[in-house]
DNA sequence: TACACTGCAGAGAGCGCTCTCTCGCACCCG
DNA sequence: CGGGTGCGAGAGAGCGCTCTCTGCAGTGTA
């Protein structure tokens, strides 16, 4: 071992690998050159096992919504997840929870093999975390709405206040008809975006009639076609959409474009999300961008200063930014 | 601890815990009990410790390429090797290996945390785990072309053979000017691929004149399309034409439509991969399928035989099948 | 000169398991 | 009835670290 080649205890050895300040310079030299001359790795498990801590962060992925990796969302934000924890000593661990045995996860979770879990994409139904209790430290990529977590810590874009100042940028444009296509209204970003539209549209002091320009989607391109010809129908007089997703934008502007509409002259449409079809739609649409990366990385750092037992804020909100394009 | 509450030792824990065969039922049964009554979650980190196991495997995608994310074919596989390992004590381990620190995934791959290693997108630059030699038990995805590891257990489609029968089916189709888009020359599938149409138009009989309809492109839309533009200059005659995966092929259809010739009436194109969009493509785009899944689950599979001792063959063949749609 | 104080390194006891070794206890056979 | 056989359970030694506790110099103070 490292101590006999350097002719020092094992607890010295300890000491330098941990970077310990009570050591003498010469020592120090002494173990870092016997560690180098015998290509030493410290065992990681051992050193978990004496030092009660794991070097480990689980990203719990349901099953499900495994699908999320398909999502362009979902990407970087496990780049950024990754970049963080690449300065670390922390290991990512992917746990994909099999919603079969939520014990399973449960009990992996409360093993001692992590030091705190990040949770991507949490829906309602989920339950395998409640029993955990705040036994573990974690942070939810999203504003829980799961019974019982609400008031766990996690990363989010303010979705309403996105929404609300794309809709002030609808108005800014001198459009008065101003509709909006919301998402599921059990996610967040539908709730959210949909506030953000009323707020906006309240606040510009336009009558009742505007406010009731609302629509129905669930996130996908076809939903968003569909609630379009609703809206269209209703108010034939729309001057502006704002949309809760680019799916469904793209949606609403195949719509708008068969019924005749020049996007943006008669319609400007804003999406949300900026995914990367977006710039490719003609014309191309204006939407929220969400930063993922920002969205990965402040995940990690939330949960690595909440195992440090440091002080953070409940919510972190990642400012989002309007991408003007062609289509408003 | 559980020895006590079930009144036995601590060895007898653990072999009830390990499933040992040789514990008396009802002392099996007393620690069962005792177990559930304390909730008790063995302790995985000295387990390994004491085991020199980790149950653990890695999943090892190079930092460049964790734009795989975003790759269709990799979410699927991900899933299947999350779904065999979900029936095992294993754990998913995702490794981003930063290119920047190769030593930093050396060291971790070494150091004990992982019994093995599944390698997703290797291109021929990445040298970060040969210095592992065959320390590691490891699984490629796809044909290792990286010096040094190509002797290694892989999992992979027969991309030659592949690409040969989809050839044989434009050739049945009584198409005699069959051409092909190639992908990159320093990745499996674009060897392979390239290979596979070779063979078929060669043994069709066709004359010098049909080897030589080959362009290059580097599997995105916009060099399909390029690579089309070039070929379609050299064979206005051309009737077939086989393109290595379906983003090329997207951008070939694109161009020969553009040019006036029908698909699949003059031209039947034949692409590979069945990323979602090929359907969705006018006319639908007729391609090779590789089960996803399927090949996560047999790298997963491969890995867990590997690790046990046992006699694996070195290549893993996952059977693809051709879908056919519209374009051919 | 005696004593307290500080800084640094070693000793050694765990961390919570696994696993080998050993022993006890039936059971069976000559 | 004694000793061999075999199975089941306990004892106890690690696994490779960390971390506290202790001891030993060396320095400063009265």
């Amino acid at each position: 071992m490292v101590a006999a080649e350097a002719g020092v205890s094992r607890a010295t050895v300890s000491r330098v690998v941990n970077g310990s300040t009570s050591v003498a310079p010469e020592i120090i030299a002494q173990v870092q050159a016997a560690v180098a001359r015998l290509d030493y790795v410290p065992n990681r498990v051992a050193r978990s096992l004496a030092s009660r801590r794991a070097d480990v962060i689980a990203l719990i992925v349901p099953e499900s919504a495994s699908t999320v990796f398909a999502d362009p969302f979902f990407a970087p934000v496990v780049r950024g997840v990754a970049r963080v924890l690449g300065d670390t000593d922390y290991t990512l661990n992917l746990l994909i929870a099999s919603e079969s045995r939520p014990e399973k996860t449960r009990r992996y979770l409360q093993g001692g093999n992590v030091d705190g879990a990040l949770v991507v994409s949490h829906h309602a139904e989920d339950h395998s975390y409640v029993g955990l209790g705040s036994a573990l430290p974690m942070v939810f990529g999203g504003r829980p709405l799961i019974p019982g977590l609400t008031d766990r810590h996690h990363v989010d874009v303010d979705n309403v206040d996105s929404a609300r100042r794309a809709v002030e940028h609808l108005l800014g444009l001198g459009r008065s008809r101003v509709g909006t296509i919301a998402g599921r209204q059990d996610m967040p970003a539908g709730l959210d975006r949909l506030d953000g539209w009323r707020e906006a549209v309240a606040a510009s002091g336009a009558g009742r009639a505007s406010v009731d320009l609302v629509e129905f989607g669930d996130f996908t391109q076809d939903s968003g076609a569909e609630a379009t010809e609703r809206l269209l129908a209703r108010a034939p007089d729309l001057d502006g959409l704002f949309v809760a997703n680019d799916q469904m934008a793209a949606g609403a502007m195949r719509v708008l474009t068969s019924h005749g509409r020049r996007i943006p002259d008669d319609v400007a449409v804003i999406g949300f999300d900026d995914d990367t079809f977006a710039p490719t739609l003609t014309p191309p649409l204006t939407t929220v961008r969400q930063p993922a990366m920002e969205f990965g990385e402040a995940m990690a750092e939330v949960l690595i200063a909440l195992i440090a037992g440091e002080d953070v804020p409940r919510r972190t909100v990642i400012p989002t930014s309007l991408v003007r394009r062609g289509s408003a």
